[in-house]
RNA sequence: GGCCCGUUCGUCUAGCGGCCUAGGACACUGCCCUCUCAAGGCAGAGACCACCGGUUCGAAUCCGGUACGGGCUACCA
């Protein structure tokens, strides 16, 4: 039987970056095993619906280099993929089983619930649903249901145990009197997770469910849901949850948690998925650098770890400069160029790419890097011109020496330009470094870049004189 | 409170009974390279494998308990 996974985001904002991981899971089980990947959406909560959520969830994984087979948009022969176009598939199963007597509709109102729950409380006992309507006779609810608004509660039974062998946790085991009678369909016609994630499974021909560690808890809750349709459970793997750095659940007051974040910070895809796979994945070898068709080919469920990781920024960090310096020059220049303003002229942009490729961890701090180029607005502080050890006076009447060097540079080229630097510092008495620190800062405004002499070349004639004029002005 | 899960350097992790006086990576420190910053190279510091007991000739690895952390506990997913 050929394998069909699915992962089933609910559109209740941008994508998570753990749900990414999720999904990258299943996305690498999928491909490994040359089998069907399926998006479900999982809009039953109608309250929680956020408009443009469905198209973040395409444009995010796109971004992200996943593909899959069926979804809303793609079609399939499993289909509606919109959990709220499958309502009467919902309603006709949770109907099923009301006639089989695994189920029952309860017409408590929320504020008799609330009530309970709060005396429950009280006096210190599990909150649970308390079975009145269970007993009310099959004939009499059926009536009552036609007429009056009502859920449908799974009869859970009293006592006995349910179990699941699932492939990261190993064997788990739950009481089941500890399990309520939870909601199958809700008052609105629409089904609750529970029903509708086991329906859909099912229905979908689900081989494999991968899906994050939070849901482990209610595990117990669809493994009785199968039983009371009969079905067959599919083998099930939980993955560890993506941690804040305080051991919480990844979360906004973490800092970004959206792909959307990431990649408008100037992350890149490769970098983000070597880094998110590796979080509660390793393939057992010292290796850690993997692009997505290595990490295809080299997961393993088996490997997948128990404990939650932490999200580390730093070594997100150091994946994408990683990433980055693995791009060809074009490919870097055309996702730096996304980043910049439109009106940087493009060639002189593309020039500085190999001078800058090692210089960045991000996409955005090219931009950086590289603006003194684009624009005359430089800070002309004494700080970033005037080195340790010299005076404005002095170090101003250098500038006006390196003026005069790179004026009559012949040719104009960075070997020429770094000659007269160097001739300079000589002429002065300086060290070389301190002649660079002034230029570097008067020309780029800043103590810190590439290649200097490239610099200066690339800004060309004019204006660098200009910078060294305005530089030896702004600090006297 | 109840149920469930987890616990190897600060962080991500290797390890699945002897190869471990615990390996790699990020971050950190120093040196080299060097016009600065990076990148790169080399070196270093950093984990009594949460704790206690047991099994065994031998335990980070198996078992039990404790502690701490986390998740779930809705007509949310």
């Amino acid at each position: 039987m050929s394998v069909r996974v699915r992962f089933a985001p609910s559109p209740t904002g941008s994508l998570h970056i753990g749900s990414v991981r999720t999904t990258l899971y299943n996305y690498f089980f999928a491909r490994q095993q040359k089998g069907t990947l399926i998006l479900r959406i999982e809009d039953t909560d109608q309250d929680r619906l956020v408009e443009g959520a469905i198209d973040s969830i395409y444009d995010g994984l796109r971004w992200m280099g996943i593909d899959w087979d069926e979804g809303p948009r793609e079609g399939g022969a499993y289909g509606p993929y919109v959990q709220s176009e499958r309502l009467p598939v919902y309603q006709e199963h949770a109907r099923a089983l009301v006639g089989s007597g695994a189920a029952y509709p309860c017409f408590c109102s929320k504020e008799r619930l609330e009530e309970m729950r709060r005396e429950q409380q009280a006096r210190k006992e599990v909150t649970r649903y308390d079975g009145r309507c269970r007993s009310i006779e099959p004939r009499e609810a059926a009536d009552r249901a036609a007429a009056e608004r009502h859920v449908v509660r799974l009869k859970v039974p009293e006592d006995g145990t349910i179990a699941i062998d699932d492939a990261v946790y190993g064997r788990i085991e739950w009481p089941l009197h500890a399990i309520e009678d939870q909601v199958l369909l809700k008052s609105d016609g629409f089904p609750t997770y529970q029903l509708a994630v086991v329906i859909d499974d099912h229905l979908m021909k689900i081989t494999h469910v991968f899906r994050g560690e939070d849901w482990l808890p209610s595990t117990p809750k669809h493994l009785l849901v199968y039983r009371a349709f009969g079905w067959e459970v599919p083998p099930h793997a939980h993955l560890p949850n993506v941690l804040g750095p305080d051991g919480k659940k990844l979360a906004k007051r973490h800092g970004a948690t959206k792909v959307e974040q990431f990649r408008a910070e100037g992350y890149l895809p490769e970098a983000l998925a070597n880094y998110l796979a590796l979080i509660g994945w390793a393939p057992g070898t010292e290796e850690e650098v993997f692009s997505l068709a290595d990490l295809v080919s080299r997961f393993r469920i088996e490997q997948v770890h128990k404990a939650g990781g932490k999200w580390d920024r730093e070594r997100l960090l150091y994946f994408n400069g990683l990433w980055i310096r693995r791009l060809d020059e074009d490919e870097l220049f055309r996702r730096v160029s996304a980043f910049a303003p439109e009106e940087w002229d493009r060639a002189v942009l593309r020039a500085t790419i190999p001078h800058i490729r090692e210089r960045m961890r991000t996409l955005v701090e090219a931009r950086d890097q590289v603006s003194f180029l684009f624009t005359d607005d430089i800070p002309r502080s004494a700080e970033v011109i005037v080195p340790k050890k010299h005076e404005p006076a002095e170090v101003a009447a250098a500038l006006g020496r390196a003026g005069v060097l790179i004026r009559y540079a012949d040719p104009f080229d960075p070997p020429a330009v770094d000659a007269g630097l160097r001739a300079l510092a000589e002429e002065l008495g300086w060290p070389v470094r301190d002649v660079h620190y002034a230029v570097r800062g008067a020309v780029t405004g800043s103590r810190v870049g590439f290649s200097l002499y490239e610099s200066i070349v690339m800004l060309g004639k004019e204006r660098a004189l200009d910078r060294l004029e305005q530089a030896a002005e702004a600090i006297v």
